[in-house]
DNA sequence: TGAAAAAAACATGCATGCTTGTTTTCGCCT
DNA sequence: AGGCGAAAACAAGCATGCATGTTTTTTTCA
């Protein structure tokens, strides 16, 4: 996806009629456009961002790329509704997991990786690196991966008691689990890391997290 | 680099007369083919591997895109070149740091940590995440990451005595080297990782290191 | 019937490999 | 020794393919 640097335009979303009422029209509009999306993000993770052409995409989602076009205007708006739906699914593992009862670390660090492990991040990843070197994508993901960060972090640490007024401690145990995690999500894509040495890895973090707070301290590790 | 998947034909390489001795003109073609490949090397770096052209590639290297093909055939071809010449850089600064009389755990974090600041790691990283969805650059990847990888655990288990017949632990404690690192790195180049966060995090893979072997477990950390 | 959705047709730009042309260097041979 | 032919280094242009956005036509449905 070229990306061309081009005026974003009408953003041609639903409109309902005046009443709010939901026509027929658009909710098949709603639809398309969230196979579309969808669609995206699969060619992202199968194909790469770098190859993720209108085209594809199109062909993926079963429309014409004229339909598409329909619906989005340009490619430029179709990776950014991918990217907002990306993160708001992030969000939504993330809240959906801290609904969970129990707050052992092993249970988090085994839940955070599981989220590492789904397309999702794939996607994410791909885009990431991508915007390294396209402005214009890191204006779209800069906000939206601060606003997760931060989001995540200060939920977490509601969500702990045992680290209470330890704030220092806990940011530090928060980046070495994402850098570790990520790290090893990573390792596992370009296959510089075996799928056999990631539960020694996950072990060795978990035990690395409780040796940061004496209050998880004497629990026992794996 | 569309990285055509043309049949790879006649590696025009430099071949000096029988005596072996080198001509002018062998001289200076292996000279420009090195130039060429640094430029490919900078482009990825710069623009990412997606967008790095032959015409791009051509003219950071100051030269044609005609002379280009005339020492390489085709994109595919100066693309593996690159991938090997970057594989050799590995190589030998891994050898450099072996060298250090220094063997210190702190000094080795640091020293592998510095590796990944430099060029270099952005553009394996570039190659490594773009092999996902491009089999012709893994078939060439692959094999040469295997071999470093060999290399590199191979040399750094006889490099350190204290580590002698703790094989399994001595591999855990490079496997966690590499996947943090290469986490914090990432980190860094996607934007998900503060600069000020990096120094904390080595110390704290330093005292994992440690924790580690017993035998090392009684010098002081940071 | 008329507006939205979908499809098709169109025009442009760029990257790729290939081919042709020009200059420089090398080996050889009288 | 010196010039001649071959080959390499370099440059430029050509044709193809594909991705992009725009415009026009057809279909669908209230």
């Amino acid at each position: 996806m070229a990306l061309a640097t081009t005026r974003s335009s009408t953003p041609r979303a639903v409109r309902d009629p005046a009443d709010g009422s939901p026509t027929h029209q658009s909710l098949k509009s709603a639809q398309t456009r969230a196979r579309l999306i969808d669609a995206a993000i699969r060619c992202i993770v199968r194909f790469g961002y770098a190859n993720t052409t209108t085209p594809r995409v199109a062909s993926e989602a079963g429309l014409s790329r004229g339909a598409m076009l329909h619906h989005f205007e340009n490619g430029q708006a179709l990776i950014k509704a991918a990217i907002v739906e990306l993160h708001e699914k992030r969000l939504r593992a993330f809240r959906r997991a801290a609904d969970v009862g129990d707050h052992d670390v092993g249970t988090l660090v085994h839940t955070y990786w599981r989220q590492l492990q789904k397309p999702g991040f794939i996607a994410f990843h791909e885009l990431a690196l991508a915007a390294r070197t396209h402005p214009e994508l890191g204006r779209i993901l800069q906000p939206l991966q601060a606003e997760f960060s931060a989001r995540f972090n200060e939920q977490a640490y509601a969500l702990f008691p045992e680290w209470q007024g330890q704030r220092d401690q806990f940011d530090l145990a928060m980046t070495l689990s994402q850098t570790m995690l990520e790290g090893l999500a990573v390792g596992l894509l370009t296959g510089s890391v075996k799928e056999a040495t990631v539960e020694p890895m996950l072990a060795l973090l978990e035990q690395q997290i409780r040796a940061l707070n004496p209050a998880l301290a004497q629990q026992a590790s794996a």
